[in-house]
This record gives structure tokens, C-alpha cells and sequence, in this order.
DNA sequence: ATAGGCACCTGGTGGC
DNA sequence: TGCCACCAGGTGCCTA
């Protein structure tokens, strides 16, 4: 899309999570990429307008791209499929398909200016890879934090972008219980947990991400990270932890499972 | 301020 | 085959 210019873009329903901003089609039409970035899981594509467009995949959402050739491989425009809720249209004849089942997703427009400071993004903690993201910070933050440590790594406000099944994997590594109160836990293990969550999160995103159902990268091909879980959607199947005969448990946590060992994580 | 529960929505799966 | 319950990658909002 960098560098690119939208020539035409279809919205083919009023709102996702949210209603669409109004005259989106409009606003966006004959605008240039200027830049992709992301925040957390958002992500932010800068135009030439001074606007910044935001897309949230939410949990089913996807984005595809076709008309574009990638090395040696063509990827064909596809027929319209169920869920095809935006698509834009690039003037170098590339198409960029939103596709949302479940309609979680959201798309807004912002000021590129202020776009930190929109409500979706500025209560949101810091970057896993970024320095700010470091293991003081970390064992600082989660003394105060009574809820479970696991509630503590979902919540985006003290770091950003770790999900159900890479909080699950980051605790199995950590070798702590899903159920310890943020606070009881020791500040050497709060420490530990910086490095392996960057760690669970880099060999994720080498593997192409993890293909539950039908997720893809963005040029077709499965992730394969799911290979890799030692925790997660794994209840009753033998702990890979070396010497450990415990089976893999299930429990659910303010609304969510949590995959964990309970003999190897406390 | 913080924690927990609910809501949003569609589709897939498994049991009867 | 049909019906139903339950489950799913996220996160804003409400209540206590």
C-alpha cells in the first residue's frame, strides 16, 4: 500500500464494531499511503490528507491483498466472498480485502497529528519490543496489580498487544500458575517474564503467526506457530515440560480459558 | 483507580 | 437431518 493511492474504496456496510466515520468512502478516495504503521494491534496507515486511517482486526478479522505479485508468485483478484466488508481499490491495480465474520473489527479515521491520543490508543501500555518495556518497569507494575497474573498480561494498559494464547504461552514458559495474584508474583519471575514474552512473541511472528481455523499472513500461507504451543488448546494432552507426567489443564479466567500446567506452573 | 462480568457477532463442532 | 449448547484469536463499557 506505501506509496500507493486509493482510487476507489468500497464500504459495503455502515459500521463494523462501530459505524464507519462519516463519508469514509469519500475521504479516503484518491489519498495516498504515506506510511503503515501499528500500535499495539492496531493498525495505522498515514495518508496524504493529514488523516490517519486505523484498522482492528478484532478476533476474525483479515485483510488480503490480490492483483499484487510477491517474488514469483501472482496472487489473482478473487471473487467476492461473504464478509467482504471494505475493499480498496490501489492505482497500480492492487485490491486490499477487509473481510470480518464476526464483526469485532473497527476502522476510524483520525488527525495523523493526534492519532496517540485517540481514546482507542492512549491508555495503552508500552510496546513488548520497545525500552520502555523493560523488567523494572514490569515488576514495578505488577506489585500493585491484585487481579491474576493473567489478567494482568491480557490487559493492554500494562503491555501492549499480548493476547489469550501468547499470555498462556508466556506463563508455561515462566513456569507460573495462571491463578497467582499479580502482586504475589516474585519480582525475579516478573523480571524473567520480559525476555520470554519477547521471546513467545518473535518466534510467533517468525513462524507467521498461528493458524486457528483459517488465519493467514497477508500473502496466503498459514502460520505455523500453533505447532509450537506447549500450553494452549492443549487440555488433557501430557505436559511437554521435561520429567512432568501432568496433563495439561483448562480453566476460565474473567471470561476466557486459560491452558496451563498446574504441576509445573506455580 | 481497579477488577470482574457482560456485550457485541457469526460460524464451527459435537451431542442427542 | 435438525436442533441446541458451547466454544472461538478482542476489548469497550458498566457496575461494584
Amino acid at each position: 500500500m506505501v506509496g500507493q493511492t486509493i482510487v476507489q474504496a468500497d464500504i459495503n456496510r455502515p459500521d463494523l464494531r462501530w459505524p464507519f466515520p462519516p463519508d469514509m468512502a469519500a475521504r479516503l478516495t484518491g489519498k495516498r499511503v504515506l506510511s503503515l504503521r501499528r500500535r499495539s494491534k492496531y493498525i495505522l496507515a498515514d495518508l496524504d490528507s493529514g488523516k490517519t486511517l486505523l484498522i482492528h482486526l478484532g478476533m476474525s478479522g483479515r485483510i488480503l491483498i490480490s492483483g499484487v505479485q510477491i517474488g514469483t508468485y501472482t496472487h489473482e483478484h478473487q471473487a467476492p466472498q461473504k464478509h467482504d466488508h471494505v475493499v480498496f481499490h490501489m492505482d497500480q491495480g492492487a485490491r486490499i480485502t477487509f473481510n470480518d465474520p464476526r464483526r469485532f473489527g473497527a476502522m476510524d479515521l483520525l488527525d495523523t497529528a493526534t492519532a496517540e491520543n485517540h481514546p482507542l490508543l492512549a491508555q495503552i501500555g508500552p510496546e513488548p519490543f520497545g525500552n520502555s518495556f523493560n523488567e523494572d518497569y514490569f515488576a514495578e507494575a505488577l506489585k500493585s496489580r491484585k487481579s491474576p497474573i493473567k489478567a494482568a498480561l491480557l490487559d493492554q494498559h500494562l503491555v501492549a498487544g499480548l493476547g489469550n494464547i501468547y499470555v498462556c504461552e508466556s506463563l508455561f514458559r515462566a513456569r507460573l500458575s495462571p491463578r497467582r495474584l499479580a502482586q504475589n508474583v516474585p519480582a525475579a519471575k516478573a523480571r524473567a517474564l520480559v525476555p520470554i514474552i519477547r521471546d513467545v512473541l518473535s518466534e510467533a511472528i517468525e513462524a507467521g503467526g498461528s493458524s486457528l481455523k483459517d488465519y493467514r499472513q497477508a500473502d496466503g500461507e498459514l502460520g505455523y506457530f500453533q505447532h509450537s504451543f506447549e500450553v494452549y488448546g492443549r487440555e488433557g494432552e501430557p505436559c511437554r515440560a521435561p520429567g512432568c507426567t501432568a496433563e495439561i489443564a483448562r480453566i476460565v479466567q474473567s471470561g476466557r480459558s486459560t491452558f496451563y500446567c498446574p504441576h509445573c506452573q506455580r
